[in-house]
DNA sequence: TATAAATGTAAACAATTGGTTACTTGATTT
DNA sequence: AAATCAAGTAACCAATTGTTTACATTTATA
């Protein structure tokens, strides 16, 4: 019988909630070699060591991070209820709703940096992360396939492909933004040069599937 | 005057050049953090102690390293000569060269990466990476007029958000292809998959300017 | 209530790492 | 040929860092 303590001096799954959050932080500001587990356990404010009881080593702590980091955004993703839209407002919210979860998670984006970086080791055993994306993908593939059958799509466009490009316009330019706007000496940050960013952006994507 | 040594023992040009092409790669596959001075000294076959003399520090030769990384994808873009071309062609070659630039140097987009992990501080200083860029996003505009005086490309086509989905969609599916091939579960690098990301890409892009 | 398991702490360790010191060797100039 | 400066080497250092050891306290349960 699982008992509940609610008033627990001692609370090991908040220790361990805080270490993840902490460590989010930590990997996705300084990427896997940067972070350091001293300051990742003096923000979680926990003893170092509860670190290792945890997890183990700072690397599968990463892995724990990264798997988590994917499993929630694909999570936010089915909770977009696309199956009830049209085609066209269905990928229109896609691309609006990649654009701002990047933007409102720019550790997402940093942590998957570090991954490719690492040649994606630590996701490589995970199982949960491969079927939550099979079903992501499938989701595109049946707004592909209704965009068809409505008249509005052209046939045989790759769900992968477009994926891939859907996250790239976002990704690239939220990733990429420091030197970004240096180069094109221009803030890349302000909000009106974002708003047109993400017009753009649904217009890429719109043109690139109608027929 | 200037006296030339053809059969130096001693050969500091020489030297710096190998410091720096081992950075380059040292700092792409492991990150700022991550790379270690001795294995850049051991690579480059120079003492430690030179690499402190010609570049004063770790942070230092990292901003030489990725100055010269900017420098010379702007260089290459410019032996293009995109003026002779029309300008459906022309940008046809621009997407090309870009997918087959990053192709070809995955060092340039890990260390463009690592930059935007350090909010670019590097860059930050370099007139000349500006400079470089400036002219860059000049040939983009003028091939944008071209098209619109051909009566193929749509008018008032923002040329900074073009570029920055031109590289988006070659970047992002590259710097990601340890990820994505798990996570789709099909091998990004295989050639015919390379090659029919690259036809897709190429048809993103023009479905994008076309009237 | 005694006991074992879970949770937590302080301190230290062994290895690593960016950077330096002290010195040697070779090349250029006068 | 002597003197001067650039180029190069080996050994070392102080600080950092991931990880561990040894120990203490709280909680759940037999």
């Amino acid at each position: 019988m699982e008992r509940v303590n609610l008033s627990r001096t001692r609370d090991s799954e908040s220790t361990k909630r805080n270490i993840l959050a902490a460590a989010k932080m930590e990997f996705a500001t300084k990427g896997l070699s940067g972070a350091r587990v001293d300051d990742i356990a003096n923000v979680a404010k926990v003893n170092k060591r509860m670190i290792y009881h945890y997890f183990e080593s700072k690397e599968n702590l990463f892995k724990q991070v990264i798997e988590k980091a994917y499993l929630d955004i694909r999570e936010a993703e089915l909770e977009l209820n696309l199956e009830h839209l049209d085609a066209k407002s269905a990928l229109e919210t896609l691309v609006r709703f990649t654009w701002k979860y990047y933007l409102d998670n720019p550790e997402f984006i940093r942590l998957v940096n570090s991954e490719n970086l690492h040649h994606a080791r630590h996701l490589k055993t995970s199982k949960e992360v491969v079927q939550a994306n099979r079903n992501y993908v499938g989701l595109v593939q049946s707004i592909l396939d209704r965009g068809v059958q409505e008249g509005e799509f052209r046939d045989q466009i790759d769900p992968v492909n477009l994926n891939i490009t859907i996250a790239a316009i976002g990704y690239y330019y939220l990733n990429n933004r420091f030197t970004g706007s240096i180069i094109f000496e221009k803030d890349l940050m302000d909000s009106e040069v974002l708003d047109k960013r993400l017009e753009f952006n649904i217009e890429t994507i719109l043109k690139l599937v109608s027929r």
